[in-house]
DNA sequence: CGTATTTTGTGATTTGTTTCACATCAAAAT
DNA sequence: ATTTTGATGTGAAACAAATCACAAAATACG
């Protein structure tokens, strides 16, 4: 039972991983605890929206002392299954697919592309660190790691099949940069990354707002 | 006056991307005309949705007749200034930059990068179709080419740099890919990209679904 | 020609999210 | 030990977005 089922990152998941990134970085400029109002002017966001984002993740503070860093990071570590490494597949070794192969921030993250695949024979024989299989050894790679998820980077005319196939093969989730709306059934989580469509919205806005010429004229867009 | 306005694609305009990409693969195939309901059938919205948003853009169909998808498309054309072409610049010619330089979907959509800088000499000898300058040749080339809206790929630790002196030399809206908020002053537009957090979304994701085992358990992810 | 049918367009309602306001607690100061 | 201060945590209020429901219009059909 095939259906379009598009999951959106709820803002505040987003504001999360902001925090999480602020944090990060704080930390390392030696500082150990914050207090709302530090962390949402660092973020741009309201000291009561960080507040109200921890209470829905019950991330408890200390009611005079604000929260520790070490500790915040360690319980969204744990909210994020940070805690275990993540085995991912990439599918199409073309332009896109190249890059994200060698994309750094995965493994910092924890975030480990196990196996790259391509129908393309000659990419099989490119050097790179990540190997780079033919779609038949698909099942095989997804086995033997628990693959879970996989990053889809073919071209618009054979996305859906591939993701047919990932997912008859056992994966959950898929990041897809495919400019297609992927048919999965409703168990599969789908995030879709639209490179030309972010790069779209910031002319559309620019234009926008130059129009209203500096006065701050928030009808299309809003603030995280 | 800097300050962190970091500007969020609403859904609405989301959508209306979404309702093009997908008019535009109908009229490919032959449709002429689309009712509220097929197009969100398509697309995964409702079709009181679909109205909803067209309305909010001001976009007229027939009663009864539906919409007509050579009409609709030009109205989106003209939302999003397709009429003209858009230069853009690149900064950080790394793993990313070069990817996204040769990014085939922003020439298609009639989003050129006339121009791409990297601090590295190196960089600079490369082939590559676009030609690769030092930072000191940024203000000639945004001036030439009346250049408004800026690529940021470079790595966290230069970002801001970079983007203080895009926003000095005239630029009005930055799509970044480097994982930092950039402090800019409110009349500039910020959308960031980061390919991190939205693959470690899906695998937050696909562990509380499992959990979840099957139940659609939306609570920390919301349906566009 | 008039009636039935189908689909748009949009107020009214519901649902969801953010901001406000203040009780609560912990630490510091007196 | 008591008061003051400064932060959290969370219901209540305000705001925003999505859904519902139905009037209005265009077409089809008898």
């Amino acid at each position: 039972m095939k259906q379009i089922t598009k999951y959106v990152i709820k803002n505040s998941l987003k504001r999360i991983f902001l925090y999480r990134a602020c944090l990060v970085r704080l930390r390392m400029m030696g500082v150990e605890r914050v207090f709302s109002y530090t962390l949402g002017n660092e973020t741009g966001v309201t000291p009561d929206q960080v507040r109200k984002d921890f209470s829905e993740f019950s991330i408890k503070g200390n009611k005079r002392g604000g929260y520790e860093i070490d500790e915040l990071l360690s319980t969204m570590e744990s909210i994020f299954h940070r805690n275990k490494d993540h085995n991912i597949v990439l599918v199409g070794m073309g332009n896109m697919g190249q890059s994200l192969s060698k994309y750094s921030r995965f493994v910092q993250r924890n975030m480990n592309i196990v196996a790259t695949f391509d129908i393309d024979p000659f990419k099989q024989k490119m050097r790179s660190d990540i190997p780079v299989y033919t779609m038949n050894r698909l099942k095989e790679i997804i086995d033997r790691f628990k693959v879970k998820v996989a990053i889809v980077a073919v071209p618009e005319i054979s996305a859906q099949e591939v993701t047919d196939e990932l997912i008859r093969h056992g994966i959950k989730g898929i990041i897809n940069f495919a400019p297609v709306l992927l048919k999965v059934p409703p168990e599969i989580v789908v995030n879709n990354v639209n490179l030309s469509d972010e790069l779209e919205s910031v002319i559309y806005y620019v234009h926008n707002l130059l129009k209203a010429d500096g006065q701050k004229n928030i009808e299309y867009y809003t603030r995280l």
